[in-house]
DNA sequence: AGCCTTTGACCAGCG
DNA sequence: TCGCTGGTCAAAGGC
């Protein structure tokens, strides 16, 4: 595949060029929501879109590609209408980038996520319908966290079999059902975090295969909270499931000489679990993610030179104003290669962000690089890149930004389906390169999640680029002088989340208190409220940058408190990838300590935290419910899904995990 | 020995 | 012209 550029350009065709988040969510999502869902305010009507009911594909990259992409096994999801409109947008933009760069985008291949939810029961999908009362759409779509947050369906946020109690129903029977059906459906289990509430039923799309290939999530959440009824004493319990859900995305951000510059954002989702092409990358993901944390995140977000595919030679760190990182630079270690990134990284080590300037004149080296170590390299290695990477159409040009983990690889599109699924090239770091990305776990379901980690980023991509790029896509690229090319921030959110998620394993248990109590007070609701809302994507004017990294796991509850409460600084609204995105309930209580995730364990060092809406802020029920951010990894036992199902089902396990939980 | 990272200094662009 | 900033150079050192 074509280099980074190739992943730019992905990007840049994932998302309209619309600075408005709406406008980018809404392209994500597709109209499918529109048609089913929620009903909106004309004005709203792009979010509707967050449905994804019929992916299709997207042809995110040429049609040339698609080979390839679809041997990688990228696959970008489409939305019904949307995917058409887009699919145009994006054909015409991808051609040209293609035209210029000499590379193809990926394409999407959204096939599995389509089959994943026609064949989803009617009732699964209920709940993305249902909007509850008072709560605006809008609000969501504005907030990057939000996106993610939708994003990631979760059996927390009552995604799942929860049907959220307007809609559907909560009651037990149903959650039975839709939770076997619906993790049938998926193939495995897998599924995306949501925030609580019915925000979570915006994404139906990530919940099914949202899930982006990066992340890999595991979740066994005992409970969905229903947080429609905002009421904690409505929460109802349900099923308790253990989840998978990879996501693996990368965002890619361009730069433009013209008149701006244009910021791509990547980002592959891999269906969920079930795909049996995918289920092995996830297996190497896991890999991966042991090996990265050995190594350290940021050789895994593609922060390292040679976790794209490339080698990498830092010439230079510098403490750039207004970052609050170092920024290094590198320089492609190929002979005539000219490419170079920068990469922004965390005091954990965490990318943050990663941009591009050129393109690859070369294919990859050969795997065995020192520095691939572990997974990353595996899939680095694969073939594709025996292409010229990209033609360097724009070498001057820093092309693309990625933020997130991943470091960008650029590659990510074919190498494997992974990869493709990872697509990152984007989003992150992790997201970027596949092997950046994470990926969590072999299709099984109920195997060990691994990281957990959804965050969310997802949505914000998008937006990204449409405000960052702005107009710009691609089309104008190049060109022009680098020197003064503007740094296209990509909304952090979206980054963040989705580096985040793929390393780091979270567990989200959400109980609902018919426990015969008042509510506890909530621990850490502070963090949640005190979301700064600001970080509207819409805002944007200002660039946005999104952070990769992903904090450690104890970081993570002030990485959230920080970037919630942090106002926007510089001018752009940066979230921080990481783990802090996410909330989670305590799972380290000791209560849960029995309740686990599967494949959490002592081993998975870190929890991946889903970034918080907003909305979520309002949602004092969950928090009284006693969500609480995770500061430390949760450690969870491995739950089976006989269990889990039991305690779905069955009242006396139910009560006796139940008794477990702590009282807050 | 080769490659890479680190790091201070230098250079260029911009206001 | 000066100061600031970002990007790059290159010596030193480590692996």
């Amino acid at each position: 595949m074509a280099g980074i550029d190739d992943n730019v350009a992905v990007i840049g065709d994932w998302v309209p060029p619309s600075p408005s988040p709406r406008a980018f969510f809404s392209a994500m999502v597709g109209d499918d929501i529109n048609s089913r869902t929620i009903p909106e305010s004309p004005g709203e009507k792009r979010n509707e879109g967050l449905y994804l009911g019929q992916p299709e594909q997207m042809t995110t990259g040429n049609s040339e590609k698609e080979d390839g992409a679809q041997t990688s096994g990228v696959q970008l999801t489409e939305l019904g209408t949307f995917s058409e409109q887009k699919s145009n947008f994006r054909g015409g933009l991808v051609e040209r980038i293609a035209a210029r760069a000499g590379f193809n985008a990926p394409r999407l291949n959204t096939e599995s996520i389509r089959s994943t939810e026609s064949s989803m029961n009617p009732e699964i999908r209920s709940p993305y319908l249902t909007i509850p009362p008072g709560f605006s759409p809008t609000t969501l779509l504005e907030s990057p966290v939000f996106l993610s947050n939708l994003a990631q369906p979760s059996p927390t946020t009552g995604k799942f079999s929860f049907f959220p109690n307007g809609n559907s129903t909560v009651g037990s029977d149903p959650p039975d059902k839709s939770k076997e059906t619906f993790f049938d459906n998926i193939d495995s289990s897998s599924f995306a975090f949501k925030p609580m509430g019915e925000s979570s039923s915006f994404f139906p799309w990530w919940n099914k295969q949202a899930i982006v290939s990066g992340i890999d999530v595991s979740v066994h959440s005992e409970n969905a909270f229903q947080s429609h009824g905002v009421e904690p004493a409505k929460a109802q319990f349900e099923s308790r499931n253990s989840l998978h859900f990879r996501a693996e995305f990368s965002k890619l951000t361009t730069e433009k000489d013209s008149g701006g510059f244009s910021v791509a954002d990547q980002r592959t989702f891999d269906t969920v679990g079930g795909n049996a092409e995918h289920s092995s990358p996830l297996a190497e993901q896991q890999d991966e993610e042991g090996d990265q944390g050995a190594s350290g995140d940021s050789m895994a977000a593609g922060g390292t030179p040679s976790e794209d595919g490339y080698n990498w030679r830092k010439y230079g760190q510098k403490q750039v104003k207004g970052s609050e990182y170092p920024r290094s630079y590198y320089k492609c270690t190929h002979p005539n290669c000219t490419v170079k990134k920068k990469v922004e990284r965390s005091h954990e080590g965490h990318i943050t962000e990663i941009i591009y300037k050129g393109a690859h004149n070369h294919p990859k080296p050969p795997l065995n690089r020192r520095s691939a170590t572990g997974s990353m390299d595996t899939q680095l290695d694969t073939p594709e890149q025996a292409g010229p990477q990209v033609g360097a159409v724009n070498d001057s040009v820093w092309a693309g930004t990625q933020k997130g983990t991943a470091a960008g690889t650029p590659d990510w599109r074919n190498d494997n389906v992974e990869v493709s699924s990872s697509a990152s090239g984007g989003l992150g770091p992790e997201f970027g390169n596949p092997y950046s990305s994470v990926q969590g776990q072999s299709g099984t379901p109920f195997e060990s999640a691994d990281a957990v980690d959804a965050s969310s980023t997802f949505s914000n991509d998008e937006d990204d680029d449409r405000a960052t790029h702005g107009s710009v896509g691609y089309d104008g690229e190049g060109e022009e002088s680098e020197s003064k090319r503007r740094k296209v921030e990509t909304y952090a959110t979206e980054m963040s989340g989705a580096t985040r998620a793929i390393r780091e394993p979270r567990v989200v248990v959400q109980t609902t208190s018919e426990h015969n109590h008042d509510v506890p007070a909530a621990r850490n609701s502070n963090h949640v409220n005190s979301g700064t809302s600001n970080a509207t994507p819409s805002q944007a004017g200002v660039a946005v940058q999104t952070h990769v990294h992903r904090p450690e796991a104890s970081q993570v509850h002030n990485s959230m408190t920080s970037r919630f409460e942090r106002p926007p600084a510089f001018g752009s609204f940066r979230q921080q990838p990481g783990p802090p995105a996410g909330f989670s309930f305590g799972m380290n209580q000791p209560g849960f300590a029995n309740m686990g995730m599967a494949g959490l364990g002592p081993g998975q060092p870190r929890m991946p935290v889903m970034p918080m809406h907003p909305y979520l802020a309002q949602q004092r029920a969950v928090n009284e419910m006693g969500l609480m951010m995770p500061k430390g990894e949760a450690k969870v036992e491995p739950v089976t899904e006989a269990n889990m199902s039991l305690s779905s089902n069955n009242p006396a396990v139910y009560h006796h995990i139940m008794s477990r939980l702590p009282q807050m």
